[in-house]
Parts: C-alpha cells; sequence; structure tokens
DNA sequence: TAAAAAATCTGACTTATGTCAGGTTTTATT
DNA sequence: AATAAAACCTGACATAAGTCAGATTTTTTA
C-alpha cells in the first residue's frame, strides 16, 4: 500500500460524489470540505488487504476506483466472499459503527484507490447530520437483506443455483465491459467458488457445463454472458 | 391478533426501558411521551403471524413480552429462520429504514405482546436524536454480522455442526428455564431444521445423536444442555 | 527468459445428507 | 372424549457434491 497525497480530488469534486452514488451525497458543503481536509489517499495493487479479520478499525475506506472483495475466514481456513465492492463503496462501516474489531477482511481483486476517512469525521457526521444517518442506516439495511437473502440461498439452493448466482452477483456488482457481453471483473475459479460455498472443482465443472449448456463462454478468467434469461433460470431467481 | 389498549404501561414506566435492555434508552422523557401516546398494544398467539413478507411497512414492533421468528420462504416453499426475537427486542425496522416490503415474516413463537410504534414516530427520531440512531446503526451492524458469520457457517460447516450451532443459539437467544439447564424455548424438530438448513429427519437423527453422546437431553420439544462445552465443541466454536 | 508457483482441468472414488416410506406419539380440534 | 392433524422417529436407499490425485496451462517471480 502506498499514500498518495494528490491523486485523488477533493471531496466536494468527486465524481462519485457528483454522480450521486456515493454516500456523501448528503453533505452540505461545509461537511465535504471537513470530509476532505481528513481524507487520507491510498492505493492497493491487486491483491493487497486493506483491512483484515481481527484489527481494530479506525475509519471507513471510500473506494475511488477499482475493486474490493470482502471476506471471511471459515473454520478449516477457508475463504467466504460475503461482500463485493467497487467505485463509489465505502467499506469498513460496520465494525466502526458498533465498535468491534474487524469481523471481516478486504482485498483489492484489482488496483484500486481509497479515501480513508477517520472514525471521529463518520461520528460527526451522524451526531450532526440525519440525512447521512439515514443513508447509512439505508446502507446497513439493505446489505442485511442481502445477507438473509443469502443464508436462505446457501441453505436451501444446489451449488449449480449458487454459481449461477454467483455469476448474476458479479453482473450486477461489476457490470459488462464495452461489448456488453463481458462481465468486468476476472476472479479465480477459486473466488467464484468462495461466494457461492464450494469447492474450485465442483465450480469449474459447473463453469464448464454452462458453457457447454451456451449459457456463458469462457475465456481464461472472463466470462461473456450468452443467455441471461437462462442464467436467471439457472438460478432459480425470478422476478 | 387483538388490541389491548391497557395492557402494556407507558414506555418510560415500561421495565425492558428501565432494564437498558431496549433500543429506547436513549430517548429523553418528552420523546418517550411522544412514544407512548402513538404506541399500538397489540398481542398474538403461538402461531400467529406478526407482519408477512411482501407486505408493505408502516412501522415496527417492539416486543413487550414473548418470543419471535423472523423467517424467509425460500424457493420450494421451505422456511428458513434467520433471527429469533425476544422481549424488548425491536422487529420490522429494516424494511422500515430503507422502504422495501418487509423481506422476511415474523411469527410468534409464543404468545407475544408488542406495542406498534409508527414509521412516522421512528423517522421523526433519527432526524432528532443522533443517539437513537446511533442505537439503530449499532443494532443493525450487529445483525449484519451475525448474518455474515452465519452465510460463512452455512456454507463451510457440516450439517452437526451447524445444529449444534442452532443449540447455542436458542441457548444465547432464550436463555435457560429455572433450572439452569433447560433452554427456555419449545421449537420443533422441523424449526430447528429451519434455523440449521437442513431436513426434519436430520435435525432429529442429529438431535438423538447428541443426547447418546450426552451432550444434550430431549424430553418432547425440552432440550437439557448437559455439556455446554461439549456443544461449543461440537460447533466447532472457540473463543 | 527460466523456474517456480498458482490456477485450471479431468477422472475416479467416497461420503454426507437428502428423499421416500411407513409407523408411532403428541397436540389440536370438534 | 373422539377424531384429525401435526410432529416425531427409524430404516433403506439415492445422489449431490466433496476429496484425492495427477496432468496441463497460465501467471508470477527471480
Amino acid at each position: 500500500m502506498t499514500f498518495n497525497k494528490n491523486h485523488a480530488p477533493s471531496c466536494s469534486l468527486c465524481l462519485n460524489k457528483q454522480n450521486g452514488t456515493s454516500i456523501f451525497c448528503s453533505l452540505t458543503n461545509d461537511e465535504l470540505e471537513v470530509l476532505s481536509q481528513g481524507k487520507r489517499n491510498m492505493t492497493f495493487k491487486r491483491g493487497q488487504v486493506i483491512f483484515s479479520e481481527g484489527n481494530q478499525p479506525h475509519g471507513v475506506y471510500c473506494i475511488h476506483s477499482g475493486k474490493v472483495k470482502i471476506h471471511k475466514m471459515g473454520d478449516e481456513g477457508k475463504e467466504q466472499i460475503v461482500r463485493l465492492a467497487k467505485t463509489a463503496n465505502i467499506i469498513g462501516y460496520r465494525s466502526v459503527l458498533n465498535s468491534n474489531s474487524y469481523f471481516a477482511s478486504a482485498t483489492a481483486i484489482e488496483d484500486t484507490e481509497v479515501c480513508f476517512v477517520s472514525k471521529l469525521t463518520i461520528v460527526n457526521l451522524i451526531k450532526t447530520n440525519s440525512n447521512f444517518s439515514f443513508s447509512l442506516l439505508d446502507l446497513l439495511s439493505d446489505d442485511l437483506k442481502r445477507a438473509e437473502e443469502k443464508i436462505t440461498h446457501m441453505a436451501q439452493k444446489h451449488v449449480r443455483e449458487r454459481i449461477a448466482e454467483a455469476i448474476l452477483l458479479l453482473h450486477e456488482a461489476y457490470g459488462l465491459r464495452e461489448d456488453n457481453q463481458t462481465i468486468d471483473s476476472n476472479l479465480t475459479r477459486k473466488e467464484i467458488a468462495n461466494i457461492a460455498g464450494t469447492t474450485t472443482e465442483t465450480s469449474i465443472r459447473i463453469l464448464s457445463e454452462f458453457q457447454k449448456d451456451k449459457i456463458i463462454e469462457l475465456t481464461g478468467k472472463e466470462i461473456k454472458i450468452l443467455d441471461i434469461k437462462k442464467l436467471f433460470k439457472t438460478a432459480n431467481i425470478f422476478d
């Protein structure tokens, strides 16, 4: 990890804020100025750890650009990926909000720039700006909803359905490349297994099956979605 | 369900509030008065539904006494229990906070009295009392932590470990009866299966195994914990 | 650019856990 | 109290998915 004082712009000029995709959108100009003054810019190369399970949190990380996986260690040292984050998302807030140590780790899955914002700044914002509190509550509620949905699916769905769901999650979280077909991420088979909660071998086998069934096309780590309707059907998701 | 205007006391006199176990502890006397005036008292018999997946939420439910399961329907109509609530807990807040329809249902697992608090009241409290916001954020953070832990366990633990964990969850959530050994709840084998994410048959079989191994003693639906250390070990939980 | 280390792939085999079926006991309803 | 409906239990069997092992390809590192 390296510090980088000048790369990310001031928060009020940040594109992610202007897009309306950031949790900091509800801040006043003054508040943004304070945020901007206090933040610390850092960059992480693919594979580098942003924070680690068990450590003490001192603030949150706003992803200025890049992609991050949030993962937990299981009993036998097997990784479980519990969330995926991208540009404009903030990570590490859960532990800050209830003052526990991190219960999960965050690792860059591609080169990533983050702005670190101290716990004190976040706490002050909650104290003074209820819109910010609402944004945080909304964010947490959404995460909780997804997590409890995932519990149900882990308990009840077959691996084939869960792998299909993992691909759909990647699609939703990271979107498509310019060709409008290829998922904009390159996780390993093992990481896909760790989203779906299965073994690397099974993940490989089922991805090949999907290719044989003309649902996806695989080129190395790239996944091109050929038939998204079939993918939803395979995942057993209807709506 | 029946309305019951006089059973639960005014919020400021409520024992759950005085115990320090309620989320409303951070409220001022004036705020408690508003809360008290606005609340509506309801009672639900064992098995009755408090709110249902898919419906629109209009407020939160504070459990004055009783026990409630929060559960989701899986694809094949199989229930997954995602949380357990008891006296002093509030339920239904997740959906209120991000204005979605309920994504899970709540059903009384024993006779339960609740106080219904309108969404407007909650929103006003968040707007005016940042301590209340902190309490809610803390609550949601804790739920999220537990949920993401459960995802990992669902994905990686064997059914035997998950059933042991389910018993420990019951123990933690509902505590013990006067004998200091028997868990104060009487879920069916099927409901235990629906916490652990397995079938009724397997849950029955594994509970019998635990009895044979002198970890628990079963009398109808009652579960007496004989060896909690062994139970933790069986669940593969150390700390 | 060579060597080492990951990641991918495939086949054979094992096993945990689900499914089905039938009987008994407990609980709820009339 | 009688009947119906859940809940509980057990055995036999089926199968989804894990494990192990070895080969190939890709990526990383020196």
